[in-house]
RNA sequence: GCCCCUGUCGUCUAGCCAGGCCUAGGACAUCGCCCUUUCAAGGCGGCAACACGGGUUCAAAUCCCGUCGGGGGCGCCA
């Protein structure tokens, strides 16, 4: 069987959006399923709005999801010639025609028709010049364009996930190839590298849809063999509208900043149109490339709906064990001035038993922080509403340096042996547990909430604890 | 305006191609209860959908037609 190879495309006028992200993610689950090739293409003809920096950073977010090509990266900047001679063949065939007719012209005839309410398309003026007026025009214009001659009929092809479709040629009109200045437009440029890469299946956005019959009669006009095409449905905003800069930060790179794990990411991603058909919500890599079938995608457009990549990225945190954790967490901390190299050194036992602590809490690498900075910093504060809720109890302030006086003389500050002094304490005093378990969250986390506090003790230590504490009951008497 | 795609709970979806097993299944979200020192997690339960109208058939979410809704395209952008 003939090799599978698909491309991923991107145009760098922008960042990778997501939309662009579960392109990619499916053409490479798609060619790493069949054994097939993952090949990167930027598509940078429009030179005035593609900058260096949008694709640095595709390439970035596409290694950040797991997604590696197997060839490229292709500039179709640094072809320009190679698409001039293909069209310049088709000229030679008869099966394109140049064009001399300036934009403003052809926009002057076009709001003439529109105005008269016709249908407009390109009305081939320049198929039918004479050859005394051409020759006129190739004196008076130094610029032409190239457009492809679209021939009677229609054409039908089998999309891989809407099924058959055909168009009549009648609603395409004699689209340009090369512009006035020599540079390619999209439709020659992607048929050009795709027959030349030797590529068997388009995956791509629906928007790309209604392009499809044009290119289908380039592959044709070139003798070249037609791939087979898949389109995939577009993913839209809650308000049903296309996904844009509207409906907030969509770039892949943002969130891989807001804490997500790339595999949190990824199964998302994969899940907005495909489904394996079983009951089951998170799956590793391998499990996608093997279940994976383009037969299993939705033909409606997804809505972009984050509660289930929250949910999504919380329980992958919580599964995974510290040490895998450990690289995403360090990144996380270095940002925040929290990161010490002896936490993956002498100190690792301990680092690991913190985040094994709070992992099961935290929907994103950033909350982790967030209730990780008690642990390795004396530099927080009391929550508000902790202190209004937990901390009013008039008591406490007499009461604390009682616990603090039980918890002096400890050796051991396991988790077990630490609540038995608490335990005790309170039943001496007449009450209830939780007002000493509450008040003591406060004192070493400042926050109202956290695991299971004589785990959390435990983990911060006697030392701390104590101290802590001694701050709180001075912070009660003021 | 013209062309193309599409329509199952709020959301992601299973079921549709090979009609009966569907009083439509799961998950997320949401609500309630249990567990509990807090918050999660977990367990149990609730709310919630075949867009509408015609056909075909003994039988339709599943097949056909139409309507309506949503999306995309109609660039010398990609």
């Amino acid at each position: 069987m003939k090799e599978i190879r698909v491309r991923f495309a991107p145009s760098p006028t922008g960042y990778l959006h997501v939309g662009g992200a579960r392109t990619a993610l499916f053409n490479w689950l798609f060619a790493r399923k069949h054994n097939g090739k993952f090949i990167l293409r930027i598509e940078d003809t429009d030179l005035a709005r593609s900058s260096e920096e949008m694709t640095k950073g595709i390439l970035e977010g596409m290694r950040w999801l797991g997604l590696d090509w197997d060839e490229g990266p292709y500039y179709q900047s640094k072809r320009i010639k190679i698409y001039q001679e293909y069209a310049e063949r088709l000229i030679r065939e008869g099966k394109a025609y140049y064009c001399y007719c300036t934009p403003e012209e052809i926009q002057e005839r076009k709001n003439k028709a529109v105005a008269d309410g016709k249908y407009w398309k390109y009305d081939r003026y320049c198929l039918n010049l004479t050859p005394e007026q051409r020759k006129a025009l190739e004196k008076e214009r130094k610029q032409r364009a190239i457009r492809f001659f679209v021939p009677d009929g229609k054409t039908t092809f089998r999309d891989l996930i809407h099924g058959e479709i055909t168009f009549e040629h009648e609603n395409i009109e004699d689209f340009v190839l090369l512009r006035r200045d020599g540079m390619p437009t999209y439709h020659l440029s992607v048929v050009v590298d795709d027959y030349e890469t030797g590529i068997t299946h388009v995956i791509r956005g629906d928007d790309h849809l209604s392009n499809t019959p044009k290119q289908i009669l380039l592959y044709k006009a070139l003798g070249a063999p037609i791939p087979k095409f898949a389109h995939l449905a577009l993913i839209l905003g809650p308000d049903r509208k296309k996904l844009s800069k509207r409906h907030g930060v969509t770039s892949i790179l943002h969130f891989r900043d807001e804490g997500y794990l790339p595999l949190a990411m990824f199964n998302f991603l994969a899940q907005l149109s495909w489904s394996p058909g079983e009951e089951k919500e998170v799956y590793s890599i391998e499990e996608m490339i093997d279940k994976f079938s383009l037969e299993q995608i939705k033909k409606s457009n997804p809505i972009f709906d984050l509660a289930k990549l929250d949910w999504l990225n919380s329980r992958l945190i919580s599964k995974m064990d510290a040490e895998e954790l450990l690289p995403y967490v360090k990144e996380f901390l270095k940002k925040d001035n929290l990161w010490n190299d002896k936490y993956e050194n002498e100190e690792r036992e301990w680092f690991f038993s913190l985040i094994n602590l709070l992992k099961d809490r935290c929907r994103t690498l950033k909350d982790f922080i967030i209730s990780a900075r008690p642990y390795l910093s004396d530099d927080f504060t009391y929550d508000p509403e902790g202190v209004e809720r937990f901390l009013k109890d008039e008591r406490l302030k007499d009461l604390l340096p009682k616990l603090i006086e039980d918890l002096e003389p400890l050796h051991s500050f396991k988790a077990n042996e630490v609540e038995r002094v608490l335990r005790q304490r309170a039943e001496k005093e007449g009450v209830k547990a939780a007002l000493f378990i509450h008040a003591t969250r406060m004192a070493v986390t400042g926050k109202p909430v956290s695991p299971p506090l004589f785990d959390v003790l435990e983990v911060i230590g006697k030392e701390k604890t104590i101290s802590r504490l001694k701050k709180l009951v001075n912070y009660l008497k003021n």
